[in-house]
DNA sequence: AAAATAAATTTACGCGCGTAAAGAAAAATA
DNA sequence: TATTTTTCTTTACGCGCGTAAATTTATTTT
């Protein structure tokens, strides 16, 4: 170490350590508010002028102060990102999409859980306006969210509401067609074999779910089938646990009719065929099997169930994808919308053994 | 609302805007700087001045500019954790519990994934440098990390490692002592009904795979027993795939030498019962079964496995807590540790169905 | 009550950058 | 080449808060 003592002195003296703006605009031998811009916008300045600062970036990887930067500006580069349970992999893998469409559009994600929690939920939002975000993107706990406090914050913060939906609140929502898809679950369901009987929560957190039970007795009564609906008491957001408890109930009271099942989720899905697994119930298409079981969302865990879940996939992708434009317009616009959008995507069957 | 209005107006004159802590100071009857010293640590001022502000605040609620204190300060009250994959709800949990704990210690967590991308993940930890956080922990990606940005940014940024160790980087490493848990784990298997075969894939993104083999080779050397190392081929986080894929092919070709499985981790085993299932091969503990598997993690899934999994747990509470306390630490004391740590949890074996 | 201590106030500066205005320099147009 | 347009430089101020020093006021101690 000795022996390169000097040599590494020689080197440090090369690559000045620059401490702000000012020392890098003497650096680079540019001006500082020609500096400031190129920071904004690298487009607005010369080219020359750009290659000159970029080669004088490669030397000393100056950054600007992030907290300095966002303090003057009016509008920052933040954009907010807040689910429910990003322990669940569904929120995990919406948010993973959001993250990255956001990093594109060269703006900075701030991602928060609520963790299922409607006070963690405002305070998110509290967290979020303290950091002046350009705008958020929200999936809502649903039926426990503080709705009046979401409300307030969409008056401050231009939000796009995604997942689930709460009327009249924010500039959009972005979701799922869960009456296009829990028609399509039933058409197929019947066309290979019989109706299904519905399974869901009594008291679903999830304002989807109501929309998934309203839709299959809206699609049986349409095509003049008898209608069965289990419903299942608990509570939070152990929805697996709560599924298998709902499904051993089921299964040793006889209480279904048919021999079809669909779920109002993948979660309770997957807690259902742990408790048909158990219970020595066999699941499948196939010939040799007791009972048929379908649900909705096409979560991660879907894939590997034990048979794989026949099920109903968001599209995640155009989902991600219009919410991120969604807020952007918003913010280049620079106006709250006048109308409060609401965007549908459709629902893809995913065929898979286990109905 | 027209009728109302000359009420709003008098309620709006009533509660003023409070646009800065000098305003703030000037409704509350307080000076600036003792304002600047509540909200930095509220006990820090006499009590009747603390109940003063309290007071105001609760008819105004004004918030401090998180930029302007963050830039002012030295020492930011941010947190960063940067996990490998947040989708994977392995490392959900474990950031969650983390997030919490920091929270509850009057920091702000910043919570970010590298998404399996080695490139994201020094991203991830330049992103940070630049909102000057008091402290980072870091569960490196493993094999794939780009180690020397890494350490370069640990000489900057106090940083604790959890979850997977990298030698010799950043100031401590708080983990899940693989050793203890893949004897315990063998010896169990071994007392119920036969030593185990090792599953793993052939080039693990993650070191601790790396020291699983490893404890599995020394466990069976110790009690003499034959070993027998499957490796499977595959790149990437697709975990439950990749084992679903080496499941098929192992029992096909009927490569296993014993019924008893042993997965390097519980994803692993997700997709190798999977496999079992498709093939008719009935997985578990009764007489009746033709193989047993047992993994690795205690991942959240592996709670409602066909069959449930049998798996060593991770004590996820005294990592996050020991992780959380050691960042801690290094922050109060102001110094970086002369000497770089190690702790590591013992795991917990969890009795389920399949093994 | 006087002295000693603690706490708050006043005053003032700095952090790093955004941004506006006016003028100088360079590039594009005629 | 002269003129217009674009781009850059210079200068200067402000953002909201941290923080230090000196002074005043309030509280505790003897």
């Amino acid at each position: 170490m000795k022996v390169l003592g000097k040599n590494l002195g020689i080197i440090l003296m090369e690559i000045p350590k620059i401490r702000n703006m000012e020392e890098f605009a003497a650096f680079s031998g540019v001006s500082r508010p020609t500096v400031s811009r190129f920071f904004h916008d690298p487009d607005s300045v010369r080219r020359v002028t750009r290659e000159k600062l970029e080669r004088a970036l490669e030397q000393c990887d100056y950054r600007p102060n992030i907290f300095a930067i966002n303090q003057n500006r009016k509008l920052t580069k933040n954009l907010g990102i807040v689910v429910p349970y990003l322990a669940d992999p569904f929120f995990a893998e919406i948010a993973r999409r959001i993250e990255t469409l956001i990093i594109v559009a060269g703006f900075r994600p701030i991602l928060l859980s609520s963790h299922g929690d409607p006070l963690l939920e405002v305070e998110n939002l509290e967290s979020l306006r303290s950091i002046k975000p350009a705008g958020v993107l929200l999936a809502p706990l649903g039926r426990s969210s503080n709705i009046s406090a979401i409300e307030k914050f969409c008056l401050d913060v231009p939000t796009v509401l995604f997942d689930s939906n709460i009327d009249g609140v924010g500039d959009a929502f972005v979701g799922h067609d869960n009456f296009q898809a829990t028609s399509v679950m039933i058409e197929y369901l019947t066309r290979t074999g019989e109706p299904p009987v519905f399974f869901e929560m009594r008291d679903p957190p999830n304002p989807n779910a109501g929309k998934r039970r309203k839709a299959y007795v809206e699609a049986m009564n349409k095509k003049e089938l008898e209608q069965q609906i289990i419903q299942i008491d608990g509570d939070g957001w152990q929805l697996e646990e709560i599924g298998y408890r709902g499904a051993v109930k089921a299964i040793n009271g006889q209480e279904l009719s048919r021999s079809t099942v669909f779920c109002s989720n993948d979660r309770l899905a997957i807690g259902f065929l742990t408790a048909a697994y158990e219970l020595g119930v066999k699941v499948g298409l196939a010939p040799d099997c007791d009972l048929r079981v379908a649900a909705h969302d096409n979560h991660p865990v879907s894939h590997f169930t034990c048979p794989r879940l026949t099920t109903i996939s968001h599209n995640f992708a155009a989902i991600a994808q219009k919410s991120v434009d969604t807020i952007m317009a918003l913010i280049e616009s620079g106006e709250r919308s006048q109308e409060r959008t609401t965007t549908l995507f459709d629902g893809e069957l995913i065929m898979r053994a286990s109905a």
